[in-house]
DNA sequence: CTGTTAGCGCCTTCAT
DNA sequence: ATGAAGGCGCTAACAG
């Protein structure tokens, strides 16, 4: 079942076949002959062949992080929704925020031939997208900065996002935040505690350091955390905290050391992951799109693949406040 | 940067650089050289050309319901890993349990040439799975029962997994356990609930039906079915739940409506998600190994894919019983 | 053991 | 607007 059949059937050859498939000049009433052969013998073109010839697969990677971390499966998803609608399939790998897996996958990227490549991890590792670059080979990034021939990135307007929180908060009459933060060795973690502080002289309230405690973005990290804040006096009256799972941490330590939110403390968090809708409380936090990141990520990478100007271009996200049920009127 | 060059470089014809890169005979001697010339140029073969010629793709295909679902993150990156590790390429579907969804899926996966497809839904339709039947191409189900030709099976044994729970709250003294169902027309869901009947029954505990309330596998459904278990007397002092989220959302009610787990009711989930470690308190329940069934999954593939004779194999799993803290003694 | 040759299914000049 | 022919990079006979 190749095209010779479908030319043969449809009484042309197969470089007219070829040439209605692709959408290309053929007379209208061929070209319905053409289709109506392709339809009754359900032809559907060898994708190897096209693509050995053709030189484009119509594969994009989307390399992640960890597809168990909650925050990837919506964006995996997204990602591979638009990528499918466009004809595209996805070549997905994990890195496991190591390195030696990260050059794995840009290998298995290289050898299966993909169009464009999607990192959505937090750090990068420059000689392995060197590689892809030196094949020009388009990529968007999230939110790493720069912009370049075929480089496109994400980039997410985390203080706006950590700035209405922190608005949330002060007009719900809290004073005394405290923060908790990510990894310091993650750059989106490290911008989201300097927007905290930013967001918190902004508005004239102290944004004392040392009212962040370091957390590690999992829920561990977000519960130890919590608990040496409980250590100190006067105790915060909010907490906001760098993503979700560090907030769900706080709340089970806050629930520990016998207080209750959002009567006592407030709690936000940031992400919006799936779950936060079902935390006890359900937990107020900062939306990251991640639906729209992945569209807008797939469409960077499309306008480099369908563009002779070989700049790569820039979107900007804005994460949303959303108000649920962990924060409530300051007592004090 | 093709074969040919390679072949040059070595001084060989390119018929032997391919006998070198697929391990056919060829004198060490020469295979040394062209393994050189093959790091030197770091060349790697052209996966396209390659399943042109072969037929094969080294590319199996997965496909789940809804990857944002906390059941299905474990097993894609349990399928990848032991893909990659094979050499072969995954290609993800999300069906979102939708039919159309699915054979467009399917098409894609005929499409790309798949040599195997791993299904892992909860139901199917047997017309897709006729279409891959047709081309011979083998496929493995997660839990629906007949092994064929090319067709092999990951078989859970649910009524194991149910009674270990079962028999555990019978141990700490509870007699009166309630079982919160999933959806009806969900046949794994089915056989948990006839899985719970059979275990109390077993042990001389009236299994009585009427202490099964319907859930849907998500957390509003655990919730309403909860509140409605509350509206009964006597109450159940424990509550067996078809999956973790339901078990999560009947902690919910169980919170809202004042009572505390495990001192007033016990819980007792299913599946062993991440998140069940980090509940509150955290969840008791039957872990659902997700990455040994995905391995099991990927070596059934790669069985019926050596394999002349073309039965498909079963392997069965074993849920584990998982005590953490959402079960206690009974009080009365 | 190794080289030569003929495709795999398709797209793409180059003619017509 | 259409057809004929060559080749994308590789593997699988078939010779030697």
């Amino acid at each position: 079942m190749d095209i010779r059949e479908v030319a043969k059937r449809a009484g042309v050859s197969t470089a007219t076949v070829s040439r209605t498939i692709n959408n290309l000049k053929v007379r209208p009433g061929t070209a319905r002959r053409v289709r109506q052969a392709i339809e009754e013998l359900k032809y559907f073109p060898n994708t190897q062949a096209r693509s050995l010839v053709s030189g484009r697969s119509r594969i994009v990677g989307l390399i992640v992080s960890d597809i168990t971390n909650p925050f990837f499966p919506e964006l995996v998803k997204g990602f591979e929704d638009a990528a499918t609608q466009k004809g595209y399939e996805v070549l997905l790998s994990n890195t496991e925020y190591d390195s030696t897996r990260m050059a794995n996958g840009v290998r298995r990227m290289l050898e299966r031939k993909v169009d464009a490549v999607a990192i959505m991890t937090s750090e990068m590792d420059a000689s392995l997208t060197q590689q892809l670059a030196h094949r020009k080979i388009p990529m968007v990034f999230l939110d790493v900065g720069t912009v370049d021939n075929h480089i496109s990135n994400i980039k997410i307007d985390y203080s706006s996002g950590i700035s209405q929180a922190v608005e949330h908060l002060l007009e719900l009459g809290h004073r005394r935040l405290a923060f908790i933060s990510g990894p310091s060795d993650l750059a989106s973690a490290r911008i989201r505690s300097s927007a905290f502080l930013d967001a918190m002289r902004e508005r004239g309230v102290i944004g004392d350091p040392s009212w962040i405690e370091a957390g590690n973005h999992r829920i561990d990290g977000g519960f130890h955390a919590m608990s040496r804040i409980f250590e100190r006096r006067p105790l915060p009256t909010a907490v906001l905290s760098s993503n979700d799972l560090t907030a769900i941490g706080a709340l089970r330590a806050i629930r520990r050391h016998g207080l209750h939110v959002p009567d006592d403390i407030s709690v936000v968090g940031f992400d919006d992951i799936a779950l936060a809708e079902f935390t006890e409380p359900p937990l107020t936090t900062v939306r990251l799109p991640r639906q729209e990141i992945a569209g807008k990520a797939f469409d960077a990478l499309l306008t480099s693949l369908g563009d002779t100007s070989r700049m790569g271009v820039e979107y900007t996200i804005s994460p949303q406040l959303v108000v649920r049920e962990s924060t409530a009127k300051a007592r004090e």
